[in-house]
DNA sequence: AGCAAGAATGAATGATCATTCATTCTTGAT
DNA sequence: ATCAAGAATGAATGATCATTCATTCTTGCT
């Protein structure tokens, strides 16, 4: 009777390929996480149901409820995520012991924000899915600002280091902070919207171009 | 009998308020694109209803229907004229005659840009709810690549005639161009998203700063 | 082996939505 | 005044969705 009670099963496992797992709940929260992503970025986050979001995952339905107890907070940690993947990625650059040479870590921060990485069309979907419902959403807001203060900090005193290096006049920090993160952002949706007129590599060349008239001895 | 139905008639219009009004087709189906656009505006994309939008014009729900098919045409419809919109006054300017000195066209510009009429909450928050679903929405791409393009090539032509008045060297019109307007959304963005950190006035400026670097004998 | 704890499932539920269309109303021509 | 054309209405329909929860399954402990 076991025998033949574990034939059924194990013909039941090969067949289907399918067995009910039991994981940490950690593991199932990213595993629902980066579906939400791949959802957000091929159907739009207008599209996105919770029933397509847990196939993508290879799950049941019930299961996004059981670990994010609804819809809306399962899009609200999506979110924190990405953006806080994106943030710590800037972070560690500008302030990474690894690279002493300024004009080095400057080349090294636009290689993150326009590199392969980045630039997947996948992550700028999900970026400027949530921008575009910030405008109703203080939540997504809040979590966007909270995220992005802490960059533009680090950025105006990496700015700020090299003004003081290269002895630059009419050079404010904070003004090319801001217009510096305003251009890369602005490049991220041409690439996305546009992908045709704008090439990676020519967004890279233009962000390129802006620094270097800012700072022209520390970016050839 | 005739006075008394005219009686009860009067008495029903008093009470409401309310009379079916048969108006231009051309005039309802503008009267509900700026309906969406309040709508998309305040509740975000993803939860704009037909419903929502047809009680914002104050009509009934069946006439949306009535004059754009579907839903999906609606909004398709809304975006194409809030694009037009924007690259219509772009556009004017730029090839306006009004303006003769090259200077004071640019100025023109940013004013237009980063003035008032464009940076609305409102008209920033459709804009950027369109791109964000723009990855996953063909059809959304296509009306945004259509309409940008003229406005890129007119804004490369009067960097070009900016370029050449100047005798300005190393500044490619084309790479600048594409800067610009890359600065341009990403500073729209800064203004919808983090609205705390970002100033019209600030952006106004950062603006100015990235054109004048370029062409500092035009802009003071 | 047997069992308790709790992770995972998915059919069922109720709410909401886009769309339809029978009906009502308005307009302009006769 | 009458009427035809067609604009406007909104209750009804069927589809889809988020969420629930009774049930099943897995794991680790005894």
């Amino acid at each position: 009777m076991t025998d033949a009670s574990a034939t059924v099963l194990d013909v039941a496992l090969c067949s289907t390929g399918k067995r009910r797992q039991i994981r940490p709940k950690a593991e199932r929260r990213q595993q629902l996480i980066d579906a939400t992503i791949r959802c957000i970025a091929q159907h739009g986050l207008s599209a996105v149901t919770m029933q397509m979001v847990t196939r993508e995952a290879g799950l049941s339905v019930g299961i996004a409820n059981l670990h994010f107890q609804s819809k809306e907070n399962l899009l609200r940690e999506t979110l924190r995520y990405v953006a806080e993947e994106y943030h710590n990625g800037q972070i560690k650059i500008m302030e990474g012991a690894d690279i002493t040479d300024l004009g080095d870590r400057l080349d090294a921060l636009l290689d993150f924000q326009l590199g392969r990485g980045v630039t997947q069309r996948q992550k700028m979907s999900v970026w400027f899915a949530y921008y575009g419902e910030a405008g109703a959403r203080p939540v997504y807001q809040k979590i966007v600002s909270t995220v992005d203060r802490l960059a533009a900090l680090k950025l105006e005193a990496l700015f700020a280091s090299i003004i003081r290096e290269g002895d630059y006049q009419d050079v404010d920090p904070r003004e090319l902070a801001t217009g510096h993160s305003a251009l890369i952002d602005g490049l991220h949706l041409g690439l996305l919207v546009t992908p045709r007129e704008l090439t990676k590599r020519r967004a890279r060349s233009v962000a390129g171009d802006f620094l270097r008239r800012a700072f022209p001895k520390h970016i050839y």
